[in-house]
Formats: C-alpha cells, sequence, structure tokens
DNA sequence: TTGACATATCGCAATATGTCGATATATTAG
DNA sequence: CTAATATATCGACATATTGCGATATGTCAA
C-alpha cells in the first residue's frame, strides 16, 4: 500500500454496504471461541461430535449446535460412519483464513511446520 | 493438507478454546455488512466518519458507534483534523484478511491489481 | 425385539447486539 | 460571544445469539 495524501484517496473500491451481506453472516458464525477451535482441529484431520465436544470442553449436544452452524454456511461437511458422524472442512477458502486468524491472535507456538 | 485416514489425525493442534477469545471477539466486530465496508474502504485511503456514513448509507452517529467498535479492538485510529476525524487502518493483519474475505466472498469485479 | 450409544432437534431463559433519538462535546466562522 | 458543522455518547427498545434440558432420531449389539 502507498502513503496517502491528507485529503485524497488513491480509488475507491467499488461495491456497497450490500455485497458483505453473505461475508458478515459467515463471519459472524467463525466468530465464536469453539467454532473456531473445531475449524483448526478439523483443518488437521476428521473429528466425530463427541471427539470436537470433549476437546472444547462442551456437551454433545451444543458442539452439535455449533457444527450446524459451520455446515449451514458451508464450511464443513459430515458423513455417518456406524453410530458416530464425522466432520471435516469442505470450504478450501478456511485453510487460509485460519493462518491470518492465528497469524494475528495466537502465540505463535501455535504456529505449524 | 496431506490425504487422512478413517480414523488418524496427523496431529491434533496444541491450545484450547481459550485461546480463540480474542480472536472470537475480534472477528465479531467485524462480521457487519457495515464494519466490513467502512474496512475495504478504510484500506485504500483516510476517510472522515460523514464520509464512511454516506458511503454505507447510515447515520453519522450510527457510523460513529461502528467505528467506536473497531477502534476498540485495535483494529482502526483516529485523528482530527479541524472539525472532522479521519479514520484509518492501525492493524496490519487487516489487510491480509480481508483479502481472503474479499477472495471467498465477493464478485472478481471487486479484486484489484 | 430391547438397551446402550452417538447425534440431532427443539423450546426456553439469559445475555448480547444493532439501531435510533436525544443530547453532549469539539471546532470553526462571523 | 453565538451559530453552524462534525463527531461522540447515552438510554431504550427490538432483535439475535448462546447454552441448557428434554426429547427425538439413528445405529449397533445381543
Amino acid at each position: 500500500m502507498a502513503a496517502q495524501t491528507k485529503s485524497t484517496k488513491l480509488v475507491k473500491p467499488q461495491g456497497t454496504v450490500d455485497d458483505f451481506a453473505e461475508a458478515a453472516e459467515c463471519l459472524k458464525v467463525l466468530a465464536h471461541p469453539v467454532r473456531l477451535r473445531i475449524v483448526q482441529l478439523l483443518l488437521y484431520g476428521r473429528y466425530t461430535v463427541g471427539e470436537l465436544a470433549e476437546d472444547c470442553g462442551i456437551q454433545d449436544n451444543v458442539g452439535s449446535d455449533h457444527l450446524r452452524l459451520l455446515q449451514r454456511c458451508g464450511f464443513l461437511t459430515s458423513e455417518r460412519d456406524g453410530r458416530k458422524v464425522y466432520y471435516r472442512v469442505a470450504e478450501p477458502h478456511l485453510e487460509q483464513l485460519m493462518v491470518c486468524i492465528e497469524g494475528r491472535f495466537l502465540p505463535c507456538r501455535n504456529r505449524q511446520s
């Protein structure tokens, strides 16, 4: 980004508030500690509802609620295997988005590779 | 990301839900159509409260509310110049974060360079 | 079939958030 | 000083979100 003078803009990005309606919806879903942790885990493997709930220290039904929200906006998919249901990441952009979030908010020890 | 077998994980990221508390707070602030548009504009130049409010089609006081939220979590700073107050981006990570968000949710015409 | 396990769904109460109007503060012009 | 402009703050209300308990559904073992 180039420096800016006092009262001029380089360019004004086209678009309006309404263009961000869907983005805001999905970001709101992501903006929860439990759901961020769930996404972080799922970026490295499949997990069941019970496994995720245990890791997050919440009840299974609450975990199921969070997973449903994440699934509704296209972030996750699920597949049943016997009694268990495995969740995994369905949205490719989530990985880079989490890289940004972790880079900004997590201590360095959580960076990988 | 490497493929995963049925029931094993490659690695389980360390950390807990609590590590994402601050990230969730800040993402929640970002997760609003008006605030996303404001950030997009401010990534390309300085704007006053009135200019931002007009672009977003909201009242000045509502714009001021949104700007305060964005400022409280460190995304923006402000400087007074006469009667006007100019806001600009203070958090360097915001740019890459917006690139991710725009890449996922906005039509291609809004991509730049 | 029954019983145990894993997950999902629903309604409720507490809490949080968004918007608005009214008002307060800050700055400049005259 | 006063008036006009630009921004900020506050209270109130409507709406949304969260977590919980109860219950329903799906699957397997015996």
